[in-house]
DNA sequence: TCTGGGGTCCTCTCTCAA
DNA sequence: TCTGTTGAGAGAGGACCC
């Protein structure tokens, strides 16, 4: 999709359109989430400080954004994907992968599926995509990104649309374009091949392999190497499972009171153990993420041998590994993850794990506590089910734990509008 | 300029058991 | 019993993606 997020806001307010919308965070602290192209022809970026937006592009219209909108948008996106073909891999809320390469005797060769697919999202959306064709994931991808519209000072320049790259042409495609283009090379990886005189993906595919390896590891050496010499087999994935569970906040200001941040990762761990359950899942690494004043970044984890769920399980385990941590000159960004997922019950594994009496103990050494997750885990589980029954009914917000209150009040903690850093109302 | 949030994957180090 | 090797798993950090 061009410019999703502002192109949403946009749609749904008709008034932005033609001017610079930028959204993100407003405050100090935010970020540039998307903007139009009318903000990108002042510099603006994603990803970019919205301090310095505000600076390069002072009529710009900051937004907070609206994420369950977006993911509104992006549910009716895929619905129209899923009708072209199964074999829809989504990356994020506004791209998605299509191996079209069974639906061609239906619907004709690949490039018109492409055209039809930008009419259908230009007529039942009211937006605009741009689509890349080609034989693997790297030149779909980059074609896409081709094909897409154009910042000038003049004003949005209209890009193709559609970009066909066919497999004769797609060294021609890919050896002149920057090395920074490629899958997996981000401004560390293009750094280091900066320094030994590679800046295009020409030039590392004529490097031998090994070399590239020594330089940047098996892994990453090896993939670079494929993809610059145009070779990518990676299929189109339609059910990845999902990993990790988590949620983090960057706070207004830095946090100095331990007090304050257990609060905190109350309110988080609540909002994760949702999570959590209403995507049916337990896990069994907990993880606390640090972020300091300074933006010096910990993590500390732990991993029970059992599955759980709860709030009170998730948080016994993650205020202890909190309670290890220096806070130093203040904290600034806190977070609560869950990896080790699994789709089993956590009640059936817990009623093996105390059966067999194995790792139940604390975890800390120095003995603080979480010798509690494993009872937790199993005296909270039935209210958390009864919980989610009364949320089901009457709404995420009806029913919550008073701990658990979140900055906008209500007794449970949400999935904030505008997950991309305070807005300047938040700071007000 | 001063850096969000939700993720995935890789690498390195350490510990423990065989 | 002690030492060295190896592999698995955990923990931590970093890079990357949208």
């Amino acid at each position: 999709m061009d410019a999703f997020f502002a192109a949403v806001e946009v749609l749904d307010d008709p008034g932005l359109a033609g001017r610079p919308v930028i959204v993100g965070g407003s405050g100090a602290r935010g970020v540039v989430a998307s903007c139009t192209y009318e903000a990108r022809a002042f510099g603006v970026q994603s990803a970019m400080p919205s301090l310095r937006a505000r600076q390069l592009c002072p009529p710009a219209v900051f937004v907070d954004g609206h994420y369950t909108r977006y993911a509104e948008v992006s549910r009716q996106l895929h619905e129209l994907l899923a009708e072209v073909t199964p074999l829809v891999e989504p990356i994020g809320l506004d791209e998605a992968f299509l191996d079209v390469t069974g639906a061609r005797r239906l619907l004709g060769p690949a490039v018109e599926i492409a055209h039809a697919l930008r009419a259908r999202v230009a007529d039942e959306l009211r937006l605009a995509c741009s689509v890349g064709v080609g034989r693997s994931k790297l030149v779909a991808k980059l074609a896409s990104r081709a094909a897409k519209p154009v910042a000038s000072r003049d004003g949005p320049r209209a890009g193709p649309g559609v970009v066909d790259v066919a497999p004769e042409d797609e060294l021609a495609f890919l050896h002149p374009l920057p090395i920074g283009a490629l899958w997996g090379a981000g401004p560390a990886t293009v750094r280091r091949l900066h320094d030994v005189g590679v800046a295009t993906v020409g030039e590392l595919a004529a490097l031998p392999e090994d070399a590239v390896i020594r330089l940047l590891g098996p892994a990453l050496g090896t993939q670079l190497t494929e993809l610059a010499r145009g070779y990518d087999p990676r299929p189109v994935v339609p059910d990845r499972p999902a990993k990790s569970i988590g949620h983090e906040e960057t706070f207004r200001h830095d946090v100095l009171e331990p007090a304050e941040l257990r609060a905190h990762a109350v309110r988080m761990a609540h909002a994760v153990a949702l999570h959590l359950r209403e995507a049916g899942l337990a896990g069994r690494t907990v993880v606390v993420k640090v972020r300091y004043a300074d933006f010096s970044t910990i993590t500390r984890s732990h991993t029970l041998p059992f599955l759980v769920d709860t709030a009170e399980a998730l948080d016994a385990v993650a205020g202890a590994l909190l309670d290890a941590v220096d806070l130093g000159d203040g904290v600034r960004l806190l977070g609560v993850s869950v990896s080790g997922l699994a789709e089993e019950s956590p009640a059936r594994q817990l009623a093996f794990d105390l059966a067999s009496d194995t790792g139940l103990a604390g975890i800390t050494e120095d003995g603080s506590s979480t010798t509690g997750a494993a009872g937790l885990q199993a005296s909270w589980q039935e209210v958390s089910a009864a919980v989610d029954a009364i949320r089901a009914r009457f709404g995420r917000t009806s029913v919550g734990r008073a701990a658990a209150v979140g900055p906008d009040g209500v007794g449970v903690p949400t999935q904030r509008q505008a997950p991309w850093g305070p807005s300047e109302e938040d700071e007000g």
